[in-house]
DNA sequence: TTGTACTTTCAGGATCTTTTGAAACTTTCG
DNA sequence: CGAAAGTTTCAAAAGATCCTGAAAGTACAA
């Protein structure tokens, strides 16, 4: 396979996986894009190498150095901004990670708090409560292993997994 | 809070949580009518409560029942056909594991062993082959995790990770 | 076999998400 | 300051996804 086809064919599927991360197509291309270039590129490239308009990458770039995937890269002399992808993949996941909880996870723990107020009277809301606990418990349980994961290096990533796969 | 109010912020949360994990807005919240609801649900009860069409009643059910999510339950006596959701979090959480794993990280790790014969002329497919590299080992690394992840039982899941987060 | 009760399908309409492109804004430098 | 180079914004268009509802399909009981 030549580089041309290769690289076409990683943009293409690095963007379909994204949708599925939340992660939208052209924010996972403009990634995939930056991962596999040797040096900086700049909103023009992306641009031209994604035939995607000003604005969509601006707004993708933008994105991803919010979610910590992507940074600015200012070249000393040169107006323009360049822009470079965060390589390492544990890293990349992490802050996926990070994002996801803030954004998903916390905010319905936070509502499954209030809803252990319910009271409960009939049988439909002991059943309620019932479930509403064990979902409680076991989004915290969850959290608390994320903040773990999050917090712990690349090596114990890879250390723990592998003696927990033999 | 009353029940009613309960049920009706709970139906809205497990949507929207829903929409996040590759499981859309509907799916999510019959699965949810039917975690908290204490005994079995006929189609019409899921429409009814979640005013949505019969099409997309039955869609949805299908789709949740693919997933492992929810049961068919045939009352003897009764033509209709009843649904009851699958409780244990643990197992929900699995089997949505198991199915994007199938749909996503699988296809992906393909296409990542086709990508690594790009042959490394230049400098951009020296890195090209780089971060492929990367990405594919740690693409496996992270599938059998998620391996054993799904073999294993709740406690186990419980256990490790109460450990862990000391 | 016919009628009834129920389930499944799917084309078209409704809705939500993404992208474009041009105008407004900002920064830099002579 | 004023022009050039670059970045950001956002309303409207395009595109993707989801839902409806009616018609077709199935299964059962008499």
């Amino acid at each position: 396979m030549d580089i041309k086809e290769g690289k076409e064919k990683f943009l293409q599927s690095w963007g379909a996986l994204g949708s599925s991360w939340g992660v939208n197509r052209t924010m996972a291309q403009i990634h995939a894009l930056l991962l596999i270039s040797p040096g900086p590129l700049s909103a023009d490239d992306v641009m031209e190498e994604l035939k995607i308009s000003r604005g969509n990458a601006n707004m993708n770039l933008r994105a991803l150095i919010d979610w910590g995937l992507v940074f600015k890269n200012l070249k000393p002399g040169e107006r323009k901004e360049f822009f470079v992808a965060e390589k390492d993949m544990w890293t990349v996941v992490k802050n996926i990670i990070i994002q996801r909880k803030k954004k998903e996870l916390e905010p319905m723990i936070r509502i499954l708090e209030e809803l252990s107020e319910v009271e409960a009277t009939n049988e439909a809301s002991k059943e309620f409560r019932h479930v509403i606990k064990d979902i409680k418990l076991f989004s915290s349980k969850a959290d608390s292993m994320l903040d773990t994961l999050v917090k712990s290096d690349s090596n114990w990533f890879v250390g723990t997994f592998l003696k927990m796969i033999k």
